[in-house]
RNA sequence: GGAGAGAUGGCUGAGCGGUUGAAAGCACCGGUCUUGAAAACCGGCAAAGGGGCAACUCUUUCCUGGGUUCGAAUCCCAGUCUCUCCGCCA
């Protein structure tokens, strides 16, 4: 969220910040709202005033008057509520403005690509899909994930589950303790307050999974990402600049409704309901938040050179960025079946506008208190690693050569076949 | 599920109708002392919002929302959350 006193210093320059995105701000609106609130919390902050020095004076010759204060600053502070509410309406969903290293752009046709790595396997045969390997060796079932639960699930069975968790533990390991990251097992639902923090809620509602609790209970979301979690650790915090940059990582399962991906991916585990994901989150000084994007891009992409997994990294443009995102890299990995590259991890930065959204905050060395920056990214998604993998590492009989790193993840298997 | 207790500043924790924005301690910042550091001592130190070029000033805030009162952190009601004990389950 935007700091309505940064705003009002260059409103132009405010507006013309966000023309980088496709947004459908009432700017007029945002502005007048603006005004108006304030113009209301002076006509009450003069009536509060009075009342106050009288309540002070302790004279009873004006206590009617005092009274008479009191319903009228009611009716100006009801006014001055719902303006404020309409106010923050708006604000909460207005998106984070492009850093100026990011290139414009309407779509993901306008990312750039900035760095390409590793060797793209070559084939003496027609590669297969991750789901028909799967399918074949009998560790994906699509079919049964369909019938006890619904579409865009999966079984992951066998020696792949045990691929999956080496993978989950593999990358856990690296992070903690080569990447500096602090290890976290946290809760997968998040209340309301929460998913508003990161940027989920209030525009994004549809995309999330909602739990049902008790009536008058708060709400509940399954987290669409442990970075919802993560991130608000430090929610309403004010904390000593020493105790930063912290440094999170997770594993977690991932829960997200696809709403608006209709007939996209419908095939295989590339775009599920809920899969794992190996989160990184990370928080800065405000200042630093792009020296530390550089350090958790390359924290992900450590993780497919220990793989040997071809990927190429691309920076997004201003239209294909998420909604809190100053700056955005996505690392894709290659898939022989597709012929291309698909995405397997997102590094964002989101300077200091999740901080804002969460009263997150700390004290410089002159104790004054600044919003902190916060950054997440995927460190990988643990699905697509194991898509990745298996399309990848296939041999001409269907059966997987397990990469070397993950061997002793798995008790020293060297590969996986049908028996 | 039953019975209690609680929610106060960066943290711990007093206050239980009228200069209380709030004692005390810790942390933090500045100073004295010291070759330097520690200790000790002295001083400072809540946030958000409004007005002002600024010095500064005003308002709000002691979980949230109502109520009583000229006046509420303090009293009353409702709600949320947390903790403890018992039961149940893991």
């Amino acid at each position: 969220m935007h700091n309505l006193k940064e705003i009002r210093k260059d409103f132009e320059a405010f507006i013309k910040a966000l023309k980088k995105r496709s947004t459908n701000v009432d700017f007029k609106k945002l502005k007048d709202l603006d005004i108006q609130n304030r113009e209301f919390i002076q006509k009450k902050e003069t009536l509060e005033k009075e009342k106050k020095d009288i309540s002070k004076s302790k004279d009873k010759s004006l206590f009617a008057r005092s009274k008479e204060i009191s319903s009228s600053i009611e009716k100006i502070s009801e006014q001055q509520k719902k303006i404020k509410s309409d106010l923050n309406d708006i604000l909460s969903n207005i998106p984070n403005i492009p850093h100026s290293d990011v290139p414009d752009g309407k779509n993901e046709e306008d990312n750039i690509e900035i760095k390409r790595s590793g060797n793209i396997p070559k084939f003496d045969f027609n590669p297969k899909s991750h789901y028909e390997l799967g399918e074949k060796l009998q560790m994906l079932d699509f079919d049964l994930a369909t019938k006890t639960t619904g579409s865009r699930f999966v079984f992951v069975k066998n020696k792949l589950a045990l691929l999956e968790r080496a993978i989950s533990n593999f990358m856990l390991d690296i992070h903690t303790t080569k990447n500096g990251y602090e290890e976290v097992s946290p809760p997968l639902l998040a209340n309301e307050n929460t998913m508003f923090g990161t940027g989920q809620l209030p525009k994004f509602e549809n995309d999330q999974f909602e739990v049902k609790t008790d009536e008058g209970s708060e709400r509940k979301f399954l987290i669409p990402t442990a970075e919802v979690i993560l991130t608000n650790i430090i929610k309403d915090k004010i904390f000593d600049k020493k105790n930063l940059p912290m440094r999170f990582v997770a594993s977690t399962p991932c829960f997200r409704k696809e709403a608006g991906s209709y007939g996209k991916d419908t095939k295989g585990m590339i775009r599920q309901h809920q899969f794992y994901k190996v989160e990184l989150v990370s928080i800065v000084e405000q200042n630093k938040c792009l020296e530390e994007l550089e350090r958790m891009t390359d924290s992900a992409t450590g993780i497919l050179d220990l793989l040997e997994l071809p990927y190429r990294k691309i920076i997004l443009c201003s239209g294909d960025m998420g909604f809190s995102a100053e700056k955005t890299y996505d690392i894709e990995v290659w898939l022989p079946s597709e012929n291309k590259y698909r995405e397997i991890s997102s590094c964002s930065s989101c300077s200091t506008f999740q901080a804002v959204r969460m009263k997150a905050r700390y004290k410089d060395q002159n104790n004054e208190i600044l919003y902190a920056g916060t950054l997440n990214g995927s460190g990988l998604a643990v699905g697509r690693t194991l898509i990745a993998i298996l399309e990848n590492y296939q041999q001409k009989d269907g059966s997987i050569s397990i990469p070397k790193i993950l061997r002793p993840y798995m008790n020293n298997l060297e590969k996986i076949s049908i028996n």
